[in-house]
Formats: structure tokens, C-alpha cells, sequence
DNA sequence: ATATGTGCAAACTGTTTGCAGCCGC
DNA sequence: GCGGCTGCAAACAGTTTGCACATAT
């Protein structure tokens, strides 16, 4: 995935691809750990030494609303981001922190919504211990 | 639902029933629209002239450290609570702004979560328009 | 040329914390 | 009397906003 795929992405979904956008887009597709804004600031604020926070906020919020890049709230107080837009629900675990993706099956997924509701978006979040820490 | 029930549930489940843990609760028990903690500081702050937001907030951790109250994150940056602590999911209208329980079939949820991991909670969420918004 | 994006600082919101006083066993 | 609870004020974290400067078409 190179830069001028990403800033051709940005452009097809409506977004104006400034270097800023493109690097936080960047950053988002290469590390799918589901990062916070500030995660994602200090990461690139240490590679480009002018990077502002509402930058970071500014893109990300685009990003979002391009449908780009969706929110996971499933730590109180603290937005993570993620780039992948399929369905997939999130499990936190709370011994490492880690947040993990898993697949949701399709047919399950439009069970869940009750009936004459409709949903725009649906987030799965499930919290314990993850299959590595709970080996241990 | 009276005042000398509330304290016994407190008292059964670990928590020292003051005056206004019991009303905290109480009024959650009371108004199942998953207040947020303002809300329910607002309310009871009328009734009663003097109710810190930290007692509330106070109560309300200890409430749900008890397993008597779980908190709804379906908004960002605002916790809401729910005394339903039965497994149910969360539909969050954007129109008229209100939380909507649904129910959620005990078989579908074991489903979910991935094969390995140990869920401690499960939140589902589903943003869109509600049953009454969208005909209109 | 003009609209849009960036970046600093400051504001804002929801929540937590420090600490003094109070209450109930 | 003592441990725990309350409530004020202040701190705090994450996020947003106001505004001047820079940038790109």
C-alpha cells in the first residue's frame, strides 16, 4: 500500500488528500491494532515533528465521516479507530489490553437488530480474557 | 419498588446502604431510559438540594462494581446506566436521541464470541433510527 | 484569489481525586 | 470513637473550538 494508492482512496471517498490525512490513513491501514488519537499522535509526531493533535483529530473525523475509518468505543472515555470497515466485533481483554477483531456471521448479524428498527451501524463488544491470556 | 426493598438488594450484594446510594438506585430502577450520570444528578439534585455529582458518581461505581447497575457506552464520551443487568442488547435512535432495549436470544450470543476467548461482558450496540422515527 | 487545511492555545465536558467534615455503626 | 461516606473544589483526560497563518488549486 503506497502513498499514492492511499491519497487516490481519499479522493474517490470525497476526501481531499493533504499529506496529513494520507499519513493518519496510512497509519491506520499498517497498524490495525486499533489505535487512540493519541497513540496515533504521538507515533506520528515522532516521524514528522510538526503534527498537531487537531490535526490528527481533524483527519480522523473526515476520515469517519467518508466512511473510511470507523470509531470503537469499547473503552470508556477513549476512541479507538480502525480502518477496517467490514463487519467484525471486538473483544478487549483485560489482562493485555489488546483489542481483537473477530467475524460476525452475516446472517447473524441481521438477526440481532429487532424488527422495524434500522440500523446504520451495530458494534460488538465483548470484554475478558483473551485466548493467549487466559493460557496463562 | 419501596425504599426499605432497595437497601436489603444493597445489603445482599455487599454494598453499605446509605441514603444515597439507595436513592441512586432507586431512581434507576425507576426511570429504565439509561440516564446518564448527569441525568440522574440533575433529578436528584431537585429533590434533594444537596447531592454532589461526586456521591453520585461514587454510588454509581459502586453499584456497578456490585453487579447491580452496567454502564452503556453507546455514546461517546458519556457513560449511561441501566439496572437491567439481564442480557439485552442497546439501539441508540439518532433521531429522537433516545436508548432502546431489545432482547437477544441466549443461543445467538454464545454464538459470537470467538472460539478461546472468555467474555466477562458483552455489549451490543446499534445505532439508526428507531421503530417511531422512521415512520414518520 | 479564494476556499480549505493546519496548528497553537484555550475552552469545554465528563469524570476522578484530595481533603475536611459528617454520619452511622 | 472510628471507619467509611459525602461534598466541595480542584485536577484531569480526551476532545473540540477560535483564530491566525499556510497551502493548494
Amino acid at each position: 500500500m503506497i502513498k499514492h494508492d492511499i491519497k487516490s482512496i481519499l479522493t474517490s471517498h470525497g476526501v481531499r488528500p493533504t499529506q496529513q490525512r494520507a499519513e493518519v490513513y496510512h497509519y491506520l491501514l499498517t497498524h490495525p491494532v486499533h489505535p487512540s488519537a493519541d497513540t496515533i499522535y504521538k507515533a506520528l509526531s515522532a516521524k514528522y515533528p510538526v503534527f498537531s493533535r487537531t490535526t490528527i483529530y481533524n483527519s480522523l473525523n473526515v476520515l469517519v465521516e467518508a466512511g473510511l475509518v470507523r470509531i470503537v468505543n469499547i473503552r470508556a472515555g477513549e476512541q479507538h479507530f480502525d480502518a477496517n470497515t467490514e463487519n467484525h466485533g471486538h473483544f478487549l481483554c483485560l489482562k493485555c489490553d489488546e483489542i481483537y477483531d473477530f467475524d460476525i456471521m452475516e446472517d447473524i448479524l441481521s438477526g440481532l437488530c429487532p424488527a422495524g428498527y434500522q440500523p446504520k451501524k451495530c458494534d460488538i463488544y465483548f470484554t475478558g480474557t483473551c485466548e493467549n491470556c487466559s493460557e496463562n
